[in-house]
DNA sequence: CTGGATCCTTCTTGATACTG
DNA sequence: CAGTATCAAGAAGGATCCAG
């Protein structure tokens, strides 16, 4: 009927590609925060921008290599933006761009839909 | 920190744990919405109640495995309810509770926000 | 500190065939 | 129709070591 989940699945890792001629937005939206991680990492940074070692640190204790690579692709998909400072030792700042911050309410909506859902 | 991702990851399918000592409560509603499934099943499902073959289909044409593990989670989350008639040929059908109900302001700002993202 | 590169184990998923 | 069972393939994730 149509291959938007074969496109969100790539989109999952082997990112550009549009195709999409799903209906379902919902699907387009999961394949650019879709996972077990990046909402996570994006809720934090709502907070304001964030060093690389404190987000592992905020996100379960994710190990480096996961993190790399979500925040990766979050870069490349436009939500995410990385600022490396030449100092020693190295600090790299990760932040949410406009698109990024244009999450904002579905990651609100998670955390409280989340707060209600645990208290039954 | 805390153990909220392996509580995540556990509840993707070793249901039934409640720990969740952490404060961001994103993780509990991924550890319930979490995946690519299950937010397009529940979104189909926002238009009422659907049997199984209709849902394979909307699904991007999910495998009958795939769509029997991910309701099954929903089900014993509370998302949705299972109704079998006793007919010939069986029919079956799934329809969101009221818990699951409660996710439509996630599901249909998800779908927005994508409309917004594919089209820039 | 911030990762990149590997190796290795586990989980997830698809394909296929079969049943009530 | 609505699943279940089984097998095999592939992806995801952890651990570890190394580098700028």
């Amino acid at each position: 009927m149509n291959d938007s989940i074969e496109t969100l699945k790539e989109g999952r890792k082997g990112r550009q590609r549009k195709a999409q001629r799903t209906g379902c937005a919902v699907e387009v939206t999961l394949s650019v925060i879709g996972g077990v991680w990046k909402p996570v990492i994006l809720f934090h940074l709502l907070q304001g921008k964030l060093r690389f070692n404190e987000l592992c640190k905020r996100t379960s204790s994710a190990t480096p290599r996961m993190m790399t690579l979500q925040l990766r692709e979050l870069e490349s998909d436009g939500i995410i933006s990385r600022t490396v400072y030449a100092e020693v030792p190295p600090r790299v700042e990760y932040e949410l761009t406009e698109t990024g911050r244009s999450l904002e309410p579905i990651l609100l909506t998670m955390r409280d839909w989340g707060s209600r859902y645990q208290s039954q």
